[in-house]
RNA sequence: GGAGAGAUGGCCGAGUCGGCUGAAGGCGCUCGCCUGCUAAGCGAGUGUGUGGUGAAAGCUGCACCGAGGGUUCGAAUCCCUCUCUCUCCGCCA
């Protein structure tokens, strides 16, 4: 959520902003709801104020024991009025509310300008494409083919779009997700949390999903409860309405979670494999910063995320997205792409995003500065640290030989009782 | 699921028969004094949001005592609904 102040005293900026994104935005319909608001709140102070001062005075007259019916009569009109009043307000503001709900942040000056994917330019290259000397196979038939992925079952069970790991393949996905967290929490300072998967409605709202994307996310029925997309929702939303002392910056979290997602509207895409799930599993990055320190924070959250990808010795690559591609509540976001030898293409394997106040005021989530009056919004961000779905597959696919075994990276084989290779 | 108790400022905790309580008192914190260090002591200050005014310090309007409604000239205080927390009983991984 964007500050009301700066819609009302930079309007231009803000259009400059959402034209980059290809977002509109029905500007007059919430300048003239604007107005509307001040006139009826000035009114409304007006009489609020004439109600108090008056109301002392029948006290006072009371207490003197004179007698108060003329102006308690006189005064029942005007409650009326203030009744009537903030009934007005109340709408007024309910239909700002929702206009400014749906205003996505304002994209950083340093993110690039651009129309869609096509823009977005590449920051680095790490690691080089394996060179097969046979065919590689997509992850889904290397992972039938060992006997460690069975797709057919899981649809049997769920339906399309979600995973069974059996054996080797679910001890594999255990052994990166432990791989992650032990990195994240040993060497790159965070503090591990595991938060609830099912959340309430002012949580999805906190973080942005809502009200918005409600059609991404899958609730459940009869309740007001969201199974959690990501666990930037429930780990952001730890600190929701509370002030914190700014001697706790930065606060680091990471996080392993499952995370559901609906996936309405991509019939179609990416139908085979781990790549697109309804259920997967994903370590997450999340931080409350300074606001003054929050884009130094953001390059090391996307350095700490590669680190994943450069222990698997798995080739990746780095994008910017640009305005045009960047998401709802972020500022600036990197995207990290994993080589999938298969498909030869990147894809992304982590998105790292600094969502500057956006959340944060959303959620209520500020921090006191000693010695200073007031306080001040936190910028969060987040990042995946990585996509465990994606990373397994992308380590079957990268790792694999022309025998149809796959070599474990070293990184990872102390997670697995020194298993150096996946064979048929 | 049944029966009770509670939700007040950064924290703890008062709020009597509704009115002078934005909220006593304590802790914490800030500034000053004092003490040759530390501790203790003394004095003053110390909620959030939003608007007006001012160069600023400040002054000032309105709102906020879990949330939402109601009663009333007036509600932290009375009534209703909801949420959450706690205790006991039952059930259960």
């Amino acid at each position: 959520m964007l500050e009301i102040k700066l819609l009302r005293e930079n309007l231009e900026f803000v259009q400059t902003a959402m034209h980059n994104r290809g977002t509109t935005v029905d500007w007059e319909a919430f300048t003239g709801q604007d107005s509307r608001r001040k006139s009826i709140l000035a009114e409304l102070e007006a009489l609020r104020h004439q109600r108090n001062t008056v109301s002392d005075q029948v006290a006072q007259m009371k207490r003197n024991g004179e007698n108060a019916d003329a102006i308690i009569t006189r005064m029942r009109e005007v409650s009326a009025t203030i009744k009537g009043l903030e009934k007005e307000l109340g709408e007024c503001e309910a239909a700002i509310d929702e206009m400014i709900m749906a205003i996505p942040n304002i994209p950083h000056a340093s993110v690039p300008v651009g129309k869609d994917e096509n823009d977005n330019p590449e920051r680095k290259k790490v690691g080089a494409p394996p060179d097969f000397a046979f065919a590689p196979l997509p992850h889904w038939t290397l992972g039938e083919n060992l006997g460690i992925l069975d797709f057919a079952r899981a649809a049997k069970i769920a339906g399309a779009r979600f995973p069974l790991y059996l054996g080797r393949g679910a001890r594999l996905e255990r052994a990166l997700i432990n791989f992650m967290l032990d990195l994240h929490t040993g060497e790159h300072g965070y503090t591990e949390v595991l938060p609830p998967f099912i959340v309430n409605r002012k949580t999805m709202t906190g973080t942005g999903q809502l009200p918005k994307f409600a059609e991404d996310l899958f609730k459940l029925e009869g309740l007001d409860y969201f199974l959690i997309p990501t666990a930037e929702v429930p780990v952001t939303n730890i600190y929701q309405e509370e002030v914190l002392d700014e001697s706790q910056l930065p606060v680091y979290f990471t996080a392993y979670t499952p995370c559901f997602r609906s996936e309405a509207g991509s019939y179609g895409k990416d139908t085979r494999g781990l790549i697109r799930q309804h259920q997967f599993n994903k370590v997450e990055l999340v931080k409350f910063t300074r606001p003054e320190t929050s884009y130094d924070e953001l390059e090391k959250l996307l350095d700490n995320a590669e680190t994943v990808l450069r222990r698997l010795d798995l080739p990746y690559r780095v994008i910017t997205l640009c305005t045009g591609d960047i998401g709802f509540s972020s500022a600036k976001t990197y995207d990290i792409e994993v080589w999938m030898p298969s498909q030869g293409v990147y894809r992304e394997i982590s998105s790292c995003s600094n969502f500057e106040d956006f959340q944060a005021r959303r959620a209520g989530i500020r921090f006191k500065e000693k010695g200073k009056k007031g306080t001040r919004l936190v910028h969060t961000l987040n990042g995946s640290g990585l996509a465990v779905g994606r990373t397994l597959a992308a380590l079957l696919e990268n790792c694999q030989q022309e025998d149809g075994s796959v070599v474990i990276p070293n990184a990872l084989r102390p997670y697995l009782g020194g298993m150096e290779k996946l064979i048929p």
